[in-house]
DNA sequence: CCAAAAATGAAATTTTACTACTTGATGTCT
DNA sequence: AGACATCAAGTAGTAAAATTTCATTTTTGG
């Protein structure tokens, strides 16, 4: 949070600026007293506080409390170290699941922001659920698809381009696509989007934020990759995907109600059965 | 701060600890909502959550919620509890995701204790690697595949059970069998195994220990599967499967040194060309 | 079974967050 | 250069949320 809030600092106005700087170096002061006195102290008015809190891709002031408050008592540990050629198994070993921790910790520092609400309220209207991702994200896709039919919805998996655009140009309103993709550079997917959304399908984007993707999408959940850098580090930010997909299935589960519970004990209780 | 209010319950009000309990059940919602909305939810008054905030030492509403994230967002709440059906979404996003946190922290916590090196020497002289999981572990399956082939190794993904089964029948000296199984008591598993071995191939098992599986391998790389008690909570074992597995690709790729990367670089610099 | 005390919620009050509009500054185009 | 457009920032008003007051109900000890 405080991280995003420093990389927005250049594209904020004067007065907004200041106010960033205040919350930057009083966060905890931000986080608790009121609008009217964080506008007092950074010496400027009550609006100029909240549009600083939209800019900053906030939607009130109160998150803005909320979101300083989980900064200021997350974890810093299990912090992303790079693997190196002379690191002993045992070293190796112990940083890629560090930084997998790392990569989920941040992944539920941010819960709160994510539109977790609004997405389930589109799987559980939907008529079929369609996820895309080619590569790595393939995986995750055909992982997702195996977790969502068991609550009984119709789905499927898309991990080849061809396929993916296909399937885009025939959907209806209903369907919702889920795309998956670490990068969302793909230009295959960007189309995809586009071609669904004229059909009026649902799109779901799972990718970088700053992708041009996550601008093609009515709900995105945000998953950076943050490890191209490092020949070594493995797709840690593929576990947060199939966290965050976890998430969700639950979510709808609990949504759905006694509908999805049956479906669920069903199919784990025939696995039971045969393997007792 | 979720503690204090628990030591504090005996002392409260009935319509006070109807509130002290729904604020513990969902600690997430206490701290989002308006006084208004937790008031609903108690099924209780507005002043009545006030009494209750000041009875547990709190000065306001707002506080309540200050604390409350901080005492969510604080490492110590990594503690598996179970997603019940009258969680709110964001209390059952933020339960699953430190389900897998934790599934997570407990394997980082016993890898001092696991056969990586030998499991790496029995990789790197390999003639080919073979991945068999069924069911879910089918996606982790080919998920290591595509892990393990990026350093240039023969490898393939077995998800199925006759296919298992007739893999480890053609099996060889210097053939390498990873069987990924949760629960370990698929009887086509220990076949396979059995056969795989007597044909000379190595057996690694990736599964929960006490089972008939882990006896039949060669190397035993434990992953319990600690969730079948409750309905809600999706697979974070399984993410610490494809965890350890990124772990001994990495350990893998350092110890096959410049071959290895030399591939990995490549197979990385195709994709960035691609789509840059 | 009654009185006293405690608990509780409805309604009023105060405080806080947010919005709509206005002013003033900055630049830029003819 | 001057009129126009654009944007930042503030004033004042409004909606909403938190808090207090007070009347009503419930509980409890004699």
């Amino acid at each position: 949070m405080l991280q995003s809030i420093r990389e927005s600092l250049p594209d904020l106005s004067r007065a907004e600026q200041r106010v960033a700087r205040w919350v930057l170096d009083h966060p905890r002061a931000a986080a608790g007293n009121t609008l009217a006195v964080v506008a007092a102290e950074c010496g400027t008015s009550e609006p100029t506080v909240i549009r600083f809190c939209r800019r900053v891709g906030l939607s009130s002031f109160r998150e803005l409390a909320i979101r300083l408050t989980e900064a200021m008592s997350s974890p810093a540990s299990y912090a992303h170290s790079n693997v190196t050629p002379d690191d002993s198994t045992s070293d190796a070993v112990t940083k890629v699941l560090d930084a997998s921790i790392g990569a989920l910790v941040e992944m539920r520092s941010q819960l709160s922001s994510l539109p977790f609400d609004a997405t389930i309220d589109r799987l559980v209207n939907a008529r079929q659920l369609a996820f895309a991702g080619i590569g790595a994200s393939g995986h995750v896709a055909r992982d997702a698809t195996h977790k969502f039919f068991r609550l009984g919805i119709p789905c499927c998996a898309l991990t080849d381009s061809a396929t993916i655009l296909q399937f885009a140009a025939t959907t209806e309103p209903g369907d919702t696509l889920i795309l998956l993709s670490l990068s969302g550079r793909w230009p295959e997917f960007v189309r995809a989007a586009r071609r669904a959304r004229d059909n009026g399908a649902g799109i779901i984007a799972i990718t970088d934020p700053s992708s041009q993707l996550a601008k093609e999408a009515d709900l995105l959940l945000p998953c950076r990759n943050a490890e191209d850098t490092n020949l070594y580090t493995p797709m840690s930010s593929r576990l947060a995907q199939l966290a965050l997909l976890d998430a969700i299935q639950v979510g709808l589960a609990l949504r759905m109600g006694e509908r999805a519970s049956e479906k669920l004990r069903r199919s784990k209780s025939i696995l039971l059965d045969d393997t007792a």
